[in-house]
DNA sequence: TCTGGGGTCCTAGGACCC
DNA sequence: TCTGGGGTCCTAGGACCC
């Protein structure tokens, strides 16, 4: 028998507090203590807030209008989302938690998992304080943090740290006791993994805890439910099921969508909003150095208003995989013209790219002789993504795309890119 | 007037094959 | 009277996440 032991795996969740609104926070003092939200797309609904927010009772995917009398009433501040800012910002935060673990799982833009050693018990909690700090240090971003023997215990120690000790804003799971006491109380709707749809099913079981469904009986989970909620109620047990991704995956699907900044009715207006669409999906792509064998366009009026409704979609294969926009954008508009149906405001339009696949399939094709036209597409494609990187978004852009675009969403409130573009460098008034 | 966008995984069921 | 059975692949749709 060998006489090294595996080590139990120890995750480490890294959450940034309210993130988006911490970003803002960074380059305003002001706003600091004081009640702000984030807004979606359009200025639609909110999507971030201060703890400030948070107590007014402003839930979260508000919608704005609905909540402008209490925006109002207690001086909200209000900011359009700056997409620009938060993934520069979440790049800071990521790098920064690199020099901490050998593993890392990138989970989402404020989340990361770190697969840590295990350490000394004793020296365990300074080393997780020290990384919070040194974070909030390095990039003025503020983290909870928490540590457990499995990826959906650690996320509930992070909860757990937020809401009952938001000072030090850190937990370890690492007396079974206390752990036991903290599943005892969580609601499992609040589990992750266990949606609204399962919690219900759950319940008419009376299954109401994080607990109850650590101690539920395998063969009903696994019959009534599927593996996954199986493999959460193994999780909450304490045996890991669900292990680091340290290199993301290619992805299999890419979207691109908005809805509109005010409803449109005529097809040149969603071609140009599709166009657009198409060329900032196909960049994605590019960036993943992958081809679409098909893509899917889909089109819809407005869900929430009375009246004629109509949304539909279509899928079309491409002759050939590819990452060339104009191809791209070619096909899409193709797919709008059969679903387009006139005398209806629309609300919003999509593209898909499926069938994704590396770049280097198709390459072959070079070799082969036919297809040589593939080289020319491909540079082209590379000066443009060369040139809108060095000279921002946009520089060159296609015809199809439009000029005024009419349709571009609405960010009435947004700050400046920061750390993004020249003009929006902070300015010092001395 | 005004309600986000972008992903993943799993499962059931149909099509198809031998 | 009589209508196999088992396996695989694909797809649509459901559920969940941030």
């Amino acid at each position: 028998m060998s006489s090294t032991k595996p080590s139990k795996p120890l995750f480490a969740l890294v959450d940034c507090n309210n993130f988006y609104v911490s970003c803002e926070r960074v380059f305003n003092p002001r706003i600091w203590n004081k009640p702000v939200v984030i807004l979606s797309n359009n200025d639609g609904c909110v999507i971030a807030r201060s703890n400030e927010s948070k107590s007014l009772g402003i839930p979260m995917g508000a919608p704005a209008f609905q909540y402008a009398e209490i925006f109002k009433k207690h001086r909200v501040i209000v900011y359009s989302s700056n997409y620009a800012l938060y993934g520069e910002m979440s790049q800071r935060v990521m790098q920064t938690l690199s020099q901490f673990a050998m593993d890392m799982e990138i989970y989402s833009i404020d989340e990361a998992f770190l697969h840590l050693n295990q350490e000394n018990e004793s020296e365990l909690d300074p080393y997780i304080r020290h990384i919070k700090q040194t974070v909030y240090q390095w990039t003025g971003i503020p983290v909870s943090i928490g540590v457990a023997s499995t990826k959906t215990l650690a996320k509930i120690a992070n909860r757990h740290a937020k809401k009952n000790f938001p000072k030090e804003g850190v937990y370890i799971f690492n007396d079974p006791n206390l752990q036991q006491e903290v599943l005892s109380n969580l609601p499992v709707e609040e589990v992750w993994g266990i949606g609204g749809q399962i919690s219900a099913t759950l319940k008419r079981k009376g299954i109401y805890t994080a607990s109850e469904l650590a101690s539920a009986d395998d063969v009903w989970l696994k019959k009534h439910l599927s593996v996954v909620v199986l493999r959460t109620a193994w999780e909450l047990r304490g045996i890991s099921c669900l292990s680091l991704q340290e290199a993301a995956p290619p992805k299999k699907s890419i979207v691109s969508s908005r809805s509109f900044g005010v409803e449109i009715t005529e097809e040149s207006d969603l071609a140009e909003a599709l166009s657009t669409y198409a060329a900032t999906a196909a960049e994605k792509l590019r960036n993943e150095c992958g081809v679409a064998s098909f893509l899917e366009v889909f089109l819809m009026t407005n869900r929430f208003k009375e009246g004629p409704s109509y949304a539909n979609s279509i899928q079309i294969t491409l002759p050939q995989p590819t990452d060339y926009t104009p191809l791209l954008i070619h096909y899409a508009k193709c797919g709008l013209n059969k679903i387009y149906k006139s005398g209806y405001s629309y609300k919003k339009i999509g593209i898909q790219l499926g069938g994704i696949q590396s770049n280097r399939t198709i390459q072959q094709d070079l070799f082969a002789g036919k297809n040589y036209s593939i080289e020319k597409q491909t540079k082209v494609m590379k000066l443009i993504d060369q040139t809108n990187a060095i000279y921002g978004k946009d520089t060159l852009k296609f015809a199809a795309q439009g000029i005024d675009q009419p349709w571009k969403m609405q960010r009435n409130k947004c700050t400046d890119h920061y750390t993004t573009s020249w003009d929006g460098l902070l300015k010092i008034k001395i």
